[in-house]
DNA sequence: CGACGGACGATTGTCAACAATTTTTAAAAA
DNA sequence: TTTTTAAAAATTGTTGACAATCGTCCGTCG
């Protein structure tokens, strides 16, 4: 069920990408830690060339840094950063939104019903990246109503990063509530974050494309701006 | 004189992507022909390596086509396509001037005007690649008055694939001028474009943020959309 | 005691050869 | 003639070795 048909089994390259990724965003490489070429391809049971790529198409996606002739870090993703992805995957599918007019096609409505249960049973499990796919599979319907091959890539780029930034919201969202504001109503993703899916779910059904821009602002951006000045108030434990 | 200094040379990586995108973006190689690793290593006198790591960033950047275990073509970009790239820069520096205020630093603005000389300079002596570079000048210093480092990012990300249209551009404006609508005026490069930039210039140094969109809308993503639309209308003879 | 400089080790950049895969070619079968 | 099949050629994917570069350590000089 579901997967196209497979027909070529993954490169070394992309299983080196899909392992490093992996690392990286489940935080198993803490930020600023060094990445050596050998190191990975000898723990992969590759050679380097396969390990080069994938670093390579890592640092396009902004996971690592890259230093010619220096070597490869694990990207520190400050709270300005978290702000700047939120902000921009949310300016990107206003982007699509409005090109598609508010529309969404039936089967896009329909998977994102899926991905609404998905996030909640990823929730009650307690599964972050449960709730990381599942939420990129919502927002994929919402970038691919624009019906613009570029802005869909673009955004796709961004996709691992945003991955990365749940760490950011979790800690985020521990501070905040630490800090004796117990609104977790409010809280992006472990509270109301469901909410807000279903309310931009229930706009697109509708076809308001101004409710929609309005509800995807709520959801996406203005989190980025409340963990950026939060962030200023008081910095975060950066591990 | 000016450029920062250039403390190690530029690798071999860098250097066959410096001369594939010139290559593409030139025109020297057609859409759709195929591109073998082999053949540009030979003829750069490096070996495959290098010239795999600027194949991979190409495809990033959507100037050549990356078919696993296929090989790459360079990417045949179709009306639509360069209606997108329009459209997305455009919106992007949008994005950014709203993010900044529509204010740009004395340094951008004067940067700006010499971007508009040298505009005016390429235009005279009919030199795309000047107009080109002159005009990336001109828009960097939009993207970065937002002060988002992804922002910016995502913008040179598109850069390459901006150039390239330029190709598109020219062929649409013969074109259309050979249908009779005399209206350089509405040129987008050779005509009126001077006249785009330093209109724009002129909003942005009153940091009218409203006008500055306005005008933008004008010159990027107009100009996109009659492309497109022209396309549509009578298929663009694809060499 | 601190600044400068050269050897050393670690790591990335590059290469040429090999393996795996795809495309082409050509022959055989229908 | 057209289709099918298999061998051959071309091309990409991968590898291990070597070269270039960078950071560190340690001895020398001021």
């Amino acid at each position: 069920m579901g997967n196209e048909a497979q027909r070529t089994r993954e490169s070394f390259s992309e299983k080196a990408l899909r392992y490093l990724r992996e690392q990286i965003i489940n935080g198993q490489m803490p930020p600023q830690e060094k990445i050596v070429e050998s190191e990975i391809a000898h723990c992969l049971g590759v050679s380097r060339g396969p390990v080069r790529d994938a670093l390579k198409q890592l640092a396009v996606e902004g996971l690592v840094d890259y230093q010619p002739n220096r070597g490869c870090t694990v990207a520190l993703l400050s709270p300005k950063d978290a702000y700047e992805v939120f902000y921009l995957r949310g300016s990107l599918e206003k982007l699509a939104l409005e090109k598609g007019g508010g529309r969404i096609s039936d089967e896009g409505l329909f998977r994102m019903e899926e991905a609404v249960e998905e996030i909640r049973a990823g929730v009650e499990k307690k599964s972050t990246s449960a709730v990381v796919a599942a939420d990129e599979k919502f927002h994929r319907q919402i970038i691919e109503s624009g019906r613009m091959d570029r802005l869909v890539k673009m955004w796709e780029l961004l996709s691992p990063l945003n991955g990365a930034m749940f760490l950011v919201v979790k800690k985020t969202n521990e501070l905040e509530r630490r800090l004796g504001q117990e609104r977790t109503l409010d809280d992006p993703f472990h509270g109301d974050d469901l909410g807000a899916h279903t309310r931009l779910l229930e706009t697109c059904r509708r076809g308001d494309l101004q409710a929609s821009l309005r509800a995807l602002d709520a959801h996406y951006i203005r989190t980025g701006e409340r963990i950026y000045r939060l962030s200023l108030r008081d910095e975060l434990p950066e591990k």
